[in-house]
DNA sequence: GAGTTTGAAACT
DNA sequence: CAGTTTCAAACTC
C-alpha cells in the first residue's frame, strides 16, 4: 500500500465521495503530512515498530530516530526479522485468519488464497488482552481490526467491488474466544460478556465514545456483518447483485487506473459484471474542495503515486465510462481528480436513483443469505444500521448533481489508518467545524479517512501468506511530497 | 505539544 | 509459563 496515503470517504447525503490522499490528514498541521512511525529507541527492529511489524521498511514519512529498518541494512533487518520469527513464528504472520468455526467456504470471495492457506493450526489471532479499555478504543487490537475492516467492507459496498486492504488480515471479528481482555464491550465481541451485543452504542457509556466513532462503529457492525456473511462479501458469487453503478469520468484521457488492482481493490472475477476499475481524471474544473477538506485536501495526492508506489504494471486503463448520463436506479461513481497539480484524486459515488438499488442490494446482502445468522448478532443494532445505511442511500436518491461540484460538508469524520497497524488515528472526529449543525446525525454525513501503508517491501515476501500482500517492490517507498527527510 | 494511559512486545 | 520492563501508539489535557 501507499506509505502515506490516506483515504478519505466522505458520505454524504447525495454522495460518497472519497478523496485519496498521499499526506496524512492528520498530523497535517506539522508539516510532514505524513508519518508513520516514531520509534526512538527500537530502531524499528523490533516489533514494537509498525512499520517493522507490517513488514514495510521506514520510509521519509517515518519519524523514527536511528532507524535500521531501510533498505540500507537490508540485511540488518532480515536477520533481525528471522530472529524475530524464530522466536516467535507468528510475529508476522498476517493477523487473524478465518473463524476457527467457519469454513474458508465463506471468505469474502477474495484472497481465496489467504483462506486457502490457513491451516486452522496457524490461526495468529492471538487476540486482545485488553484490561482497561474494554476493547473500545484502539489501545485494543481487536478493536482496530474491525475497524478497518469495516472500512473496508463498507467501501466494497459502496463501489459495488471487493476493497481489500493489503496486509489487513482477514480480520478476526471483534474479539472472540482467543482474547483474554477484561469487561470487553467490543461491539462485535464474540465472546457475550456483556451481551455486548445489544445496546453497548445506545448506552451511556458510549460517552467515551464520540459521535464520529459511534458512527465508524455502526459502520463497523454493519461491514463487520457483511463481512462475516458471504453474501456481502462475495457480491459476485451467487449473489444477484447487479451492480448498477456507473462509473464516470469527467475527463476521458485518464489513463490511469485508481488502484493497482489487487491493492486497494481486488477486480471483479471473470464472468462478472465488468466493472470498471476508477479511474483517475487528470483533472477537473473543480475548485471548491478547499469547503470541505480544506485542510485535508490541501494535502492531498494524486494516485498516481499509487500506482508506481506499487509498480503494478496491470494498471487497467479501460473505461467505457458512460459519459454523465445518469440513469434512475443507477448509482454513479464519479472519478474524480480536481487538482491541476494532480495532488488530489476523488471519487464521488452519487446516486441518482428512486428506487435505490442500495435500498434492494443492501438488505439483500445483509440479510439475503438464508443460512447465515445474520439476526442473532445484535438484531437491534443490526437493523438500526441498516436503518442507517438506508436512510443514507434514501437521502442520497434524492439527485443532487451539484455536489459534483460541491464539495459536501460533512458533519462527522471519522479516521481510519492503517489496517496492519497496531494503533492508529483516533476514531473520533478531528475535523472540529463539521460538527456544527446536526448533533447527532452522522447519518447526513460521514467522513472517513483511511491510512494507506505501504507495501511489504522486499523483507520477507515469504512470510506474508496473502500474495500480493507483501510485494517485495524494493524501495519505492518514499513519500514524495518529502518534505521531511528521515531521521 | 506535553504528559498520561494503555497493552503489546520484550525481557527475565 | 508468569512477572516485569520497555516501548510506541492512543489518548487526554
Ligand atoms: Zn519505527
Ligand atoms: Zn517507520
Ligand atoms: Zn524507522
Ligand atoms: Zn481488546
Ligand atoms: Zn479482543
Ligand atoms: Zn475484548
Amino acid at each position: 500500500m501507499h506509505p502515506c496515503g490516506d483515504i478519505v470517504c466522505i458520505i454524504k447525503q447525495e454522495s460518497i465521495i472519497l478523496q485519496f490522499s498521499r499526506k496524512k490528514i492528520s498530523e497535517s498541521s506539522d508539516g510532514d503530512g505524513c508519518k508513520r512511525c516514531n520509534c526512538k529507541k527500537s530502531r524499528c527492529l523490533k516489533l514494537y515498530c509498525d512499520c517493522f511489524a507490517a513488514g514495510i521498511y521506514c520510509a521519509e514519512p517515518c519519524a523514527c530516530q536511528a532507524c535500521l529498518n531501510r533498505p540500507e541494512h537490508v540485511d540488518t533487518v532480515l536477520e533481525t526479522r528471522q530472529q524475530i520469527e524464530t522466536r516467535n513464528p507468528l510475529a508476522f504472520a498476517p493477523k487473524v485468519v478465518q473463524h476457527v468455526t467457519e469454513p474458508p467456504a465463506s471468505n469474502c470471495g477474495l484472497e481465496e488464497d489467504a483462506t486457502h492457506f490457513t491451516p486452522s493450526s496457524a490461526r495468529h489471532k492471538r487476540g486482545c488482552n485488553c484490561k482497561k479499555s474494554m476493547c473500545l478504543k484502539k489501545y485494543c487490537e481487536c478493536y482496530q481490526e474491525n475497524f478497518y475492516l469495516a472500512i473496508q467492507c463498507f467501501l466494497s459496498l459502496i463501489v459495488c467491488e471487493e476493497v481489500h486492504f493489503p496486509s489487513f488480515g482477514k480480520a478476526n471479528v471483534g474479539c472472540s474466544d482467543g482474547c483474554r481482555c477484561e469487561g470487553c464491550k467490543n461491539v462485535f465481541g464474540q465472546k457475550g460478556e456483556f451481551g455486548m451485543t445489544k445496546d453497548v452504542l445506545s448506552d451511556e457509556e458510549s460517552n467515551e465514545i464520540q459521535d464520529a466513532s459511534l458512527v465508524s462503529n455502526s459502520n463497523i457492525m454493519a461491514s463487520e456483518d457483511a463481512v462475516r456473511h458471504t453474501e456481502f462479501c462475495s457480491p459476485y458469487n451467487s449473489t444477484p447483485f447487479t451492480p448498477a453503478f456507473q462509473y464516470l469520468n469527467h475527463e476521458k484521457d485518464a489513463s490511469k487506473a485508481w488502484f493497482p488492482s489487487g491493492r486497494y481493490f481486488v477486480s471483479p472475477e471473470p464472468g462478472l459484471p465488468s466493472v470498471p476499475p476508477f479511474l483517475a481524471s487528470p483533472k477537473s474544473p473543480r475548485s471548491s474542495d478547499n469547503d470541505t477538506m480544506s485542510e485535508t485536501t490541501k494535502e492531498i495526492l494524486d494516485l498516481v503515486s499509487f500506482d508506481l508506489e506499487s509498480d503494478y504494471g496491470n494498471v487497467e486503463t479501460g473505461n467505457e465510462i458512460s459519459e454523465s448520463h445518469q440513469e434512475p436506479g443507477k448509482t454513479t461513481l464519479v472519478s474524480h481528480r480536481p487538482d491541476s497539480q494532480g495532488w488530489t484524486n476523488n471519487l464521488i459515488l452519487q446516486s441518482s436513483s428512486r428506487n435505490v438499488p442500495y435500498s434492494s442490494v443492501k438488505p439483500s446482502r445483509f440479510h439475503g443469505s438464508p443460512n447465515t445468522p445474520v439476526s442473532n448478532l445484535s438484531g437491534t443494532k443490526h437493523q438500526e444500521l441498516l436503518d442507517l445505511d438506508h436512510d443514507l442511500f434514501d437521502v442520497m436518491q434524492d439527485d443532487t448533481p451539484e455536489i459534483l461540484k460541491d464539495t459536501p460538508t460533512p458533519l462527522n469524520a471519522v479516521k481510519v489508518s492503517s489496517p496492519n497497524k497496531k494503533r492508529v488515528s483516533p476514531p473520533h472526529s478531528q475535523v472540529p467545524k463539521f460538527d456544527s449543525s446536526s448533533p447527532a446525525r452522522f447519518r447526513n454525513a460521514v467522513k472517513f479517512i483511511l491510512k494507506s501503508v505501504p507495501s511489504f517491501p522486499p523483507l520477507t515476501p515469504c512470510i506474508n501468506p496473502k500474495n500480493g500482500s507483501f510485494e517485495q517492490s524494493g524501495n519505492s517507498q518514499n513519500c514524495s511530497g518529502s518534505d521531511q527527510d528521515h531521521e
